[in-house]
DNA sequence: CGGGGACTAGAACGATCACTCTAGCCGAAC
DNA sequence: GTTCGGCTAGAGTGATCGTTCTAGTCCCCG
């Protein structure tokens, strides 16, 4: 509806390159050079497409991807038969992708949070949306399937909370395992909470 | 035993100063002349301790870091009645603690395995020994309440990881609710698992 | 077919990076 | 009281950082 023909396209290409970067070596190490490298573009469409820089182009990140795994990670959750399974294949699939990139990290938005939380505040706010935003979706997709807003609220909190520290765990380990029995975990707290 | 009187003082002012460092800005925001000035060292001192440069001192910080924290959780849940309130104990503590330092990293070895782990082997080797040695000492506790090995191998691997979530959440959020209420799942999973 | 805005190109800038190196300080050993 | 090695001091290295800036090129619109 709105594409300007070609320009879209590298501002695209400018996006996919960054957040892939960020996901094997976060903000403070991923360099503008890489940036243009890897995108194919040229210093000049970078602060074309984003003005304010380094940072504005990696708030974009955030907002993009964050919105991006939030939806898969819903679609994935209401195509099983209940929440509970639904959040188990999630676990998962991000496993089977991790073992399939040599664990590069599935989601940079968590390791940037932690790295600029104390020390960019604006990045910091966008990152607090995007975790806020999927801890949101996945509250009402629990309240969907009977369970009270605020156990819904409790239990969304705890799967975002766990999905992160797994990554961590499984990114630094080279092993899933401990992934998967925390996926099992969450599994279980959803299936308890669910009604009949 | 070994000291050699003041030299030993300096080398423990850059591991410190260091970790805090690592703690509000990681390992890639984090530059040596910062370290040199917050060490109140100079270049060559760093260069004298830690010939192998920024990554060797980063060795080192994990290693004594983490190390410092697997044996405070450990005394922590020691002290209390039985592991599940003990562990309740410890997110409480983390929790205040990121209040009262407005919400700085308690621990930075997640952030610097995250961002180190697909660019920098020999770092996310020691990284993954630390966080190794955290599961093993916490099953342990585990193992001597009674619970038995696979079990507490499990439960204790759960409990890391949702620490590390809990501080990815808390940090990016500025909020503890949601690392109190991790910690509390923790709590009752623990508790369900204790003999009698 | 001429004008103009969106976009690209990439050289150049000052700052700062991790690191090296030479010089010298200082306290213990004899 | 001189020697010597552990340690400090800090200027200097080349590379690279994020950003700026001036010239273009391209394509749509009239």
């Amino acid at each position: 509806m709105a594409p300007t023909t070609s320009s879209a396209a590298t501002r695209d290409r400018i996006l996919t390159a960054t957040t892939e970067l960020f996901r094997r070596q976060g903000y403070n190490g991923t360099t503008l050079s890489q940036i243009v490298e890897a995108s194919a573009a040229t210093t000049g469409s970078i602060y074309h497409f984003f003005p304010g820089g380094k940072d504005e182009l990696t708030a974009e990140v955030l907002r993009v991807s964050g919105a991006g795994y939030g939806e898969l990670v819903e679609i994935v959750i209401r195509s099983a038969l209940d929440p509970a399974t639904g959040m188990h294949n999630a676990f998962e699939a991000a496993g089977q992708l991790m073992i399939e990139t040599d664990f590069i990290d599935p989601c940079p938005i968590g390791t940037i949070a932690r790295e600029v939380a104390s020390t960019n505040e604006p990045l910091r706010l966008v990152a607090a949306d995007v975790m806020q935003g999927w801890v949101e979706r996945l509250a009402a997709v629990l309240v969907d399937a009977g369970i009270d807003a605020a156990q819904s609220e409790r239990l969304a909190s705890m799967s975002v909370t766990t999905i992160e520290g797994g990554f961590v765990m499984a990114r630094t380990l080279k092993d899933i395992g401990p992934f998967l029995s925390a996926g099992e975990v969450v599994r279980q707290l959803i299936a308890d909470a669910l009604p009949e």
